[in-house]
DNA sequence: CGGAAGATTGAGCAGGATCAAAAAATGTGG
DNA sequence: CCACATTTTTTGATCCTGCTCAATCTTCCG
């Protein structure tokens, strides 16, 4: 776990203004396809916020939508209190994520983003953003990428929460952190989860007793090996066929 | 499955060239905010197909992504089978509203998009639409509103699934079908719907006997009237009140 | 070291799924 | 236009899974 540094801010301003022509996230981020000189455009309407601690809010839901975020590090939540005053979580993001795109529409944030680990994020206001759009094509279609993106993980969170089990939920849901953590070049096989047992509830829509049930469940029949947060892949190809799909490269044809 | 008129085309090309600057829909689809000599441009790349009986797929799922649709008429569902092979409806999409932009990301299609009620549809090539937004702000400000819509679309599905209880969800998703019946200047208060019960158990991932239940509850309480498809809402605030939000115009705030 | 929050484990219950069958709606051909 | 076949919807009975309540154990922080 971040052991935070005695001495107050972290960072200076001046490393604060880590570019985006530096960063080692350009290909999941909104540079992707751009020449050099338009991002340099880019980096000018960009703000580096410095680090955000566990707990804190990086929006809340309802508050005028100025600006999209880009997690650089750490990891974030966003979710939404239902009816019944119960959180519920509609995504975690790790670096390179953008969030708050919901909130083009109504102007207005539907969601409330709330940092899980020790996060910076990037801050881009979006009527910016939009007008250098405007003149950049491969902005523009990245962008267009991006928000598919997140339509597609969202229709992906639906059809998991279809397919009840909670062990199943619970097998798509580390076999996608899986997924995202190896893009990241993490190891795909062992990682530490940046939520607590709770959030996953939260998330799969389960109680936390079940997802600590489908945790021991998956660990007993040598899926993954587990030690509080830190999750190790045992047999990745049993994982994703419990989780009921195909191993990679598997086809997923259906009758015409 | 369909059968087709022996006499070829419904429509002739005439016919067809239904023009998005006399179309009626203009401020819910691509078109709104545009002047009249930019919609005239967006007409050019935008085909009109005859209509699609019932039953019919728009397009299917992981076909190569090449355009946007949006209903003219009629209406759509969009599903994926679940890895048990059951269908898991993803939306259902009236008049002036756009489907398949989530295959923008991979360049295929995520969802099989399938008629329910005859419906004609425009269909827009993607790459065509992108280049006319690249000199168009109106237009690349309305497909970015159109995605984020979607996305909170989904968002807001995510969350009644999750406040679970099936007359609440199915409570929800009357009102949303009110209101977006509302929208296209239908009444709110009596329509009918264009899904069978079992789309809507699909829809709400519940079994059809427990839709067929709900109804008669949802009934027997005093908040709707139903006829089969023909539903009337007897009493909108009680309704939304059970739904669990605050009537129109009411406020949802939360603890700072 | 101690308090609080988080996680695990167990026991009992309830709500929605499933199975089964009847009723109603839809469509088809004579 | 009606009779029949098929599908859809409704209703009833039973079962099972995940929720709830409760207690213990662990981890995290001051």
């Amino acid at each position: 776990m971040p052991t935070r540094p005695p001495g107050g801010n972290i960072l200076t301003l001046a490393s604060l203004k880590t570019a985006c022509s530096s960063c080692n996230l350009q290909d999941l981020c909104l540079p992707r396809g751009m020449s050099e000189a338009e991002v340099v455009e880019l980096e000018r309407i960009v703000a580096h916020s410095r680090p955000y601690a566990r707990g804190k809010t990086v929006f809340r839901v309802d508050q005028p939508f100025r600006a999209i975020y880009v997690a650089r590090s750490g990891a974030i939540k966003t979710y939404i209190l239902g009816s019944d005053g119960v959180e519920q979580i509609i995504g975690f993001h790790l670096p390179g994520e953008v969030i708050g795109l919901d909130g083009v529409i109504e102007h207005r944030h539907q969601v409330t983003a709330q940092v899980l680990e020790m996060a910076s994020v990037c801050e881009v206001p979006f009527d910016l953003l939009e007008h250098a759009a405007a003149h950049v094509p491969a902005l523009q279609h990245q962008l267009m990428r991006l928000m598919s993106r997140d339509i597609v993980g969202k229709e992906q969170q639906l059809l998991a929460l279809g397919d009840h089990s909670p062990e199943r939920r619970l097998a798509l849901l580390l076999l996608d952190m899986s997924q995202r953590f190896a893009h990241r070049g993490f190891s795909p096989a062992e990682f530490n989860l940046p939520m607590s047992r709770q959030d996953i509830a939260a998330y799969l829509r389960l109680a936390a007793e079940t997802v600590s049930r489908a945790f021991g469940k998956l660990q007993r029949d040598g899926l993954i090996e587990v030690d509080g947060r830190l999750v190790r892949i045992a047999d990745h190809a049993a994982l994703t066929a419990f989780a009921g799909q195909m191993p990679v490269g598997g086809n997923r044809r259906e009758a015409s």
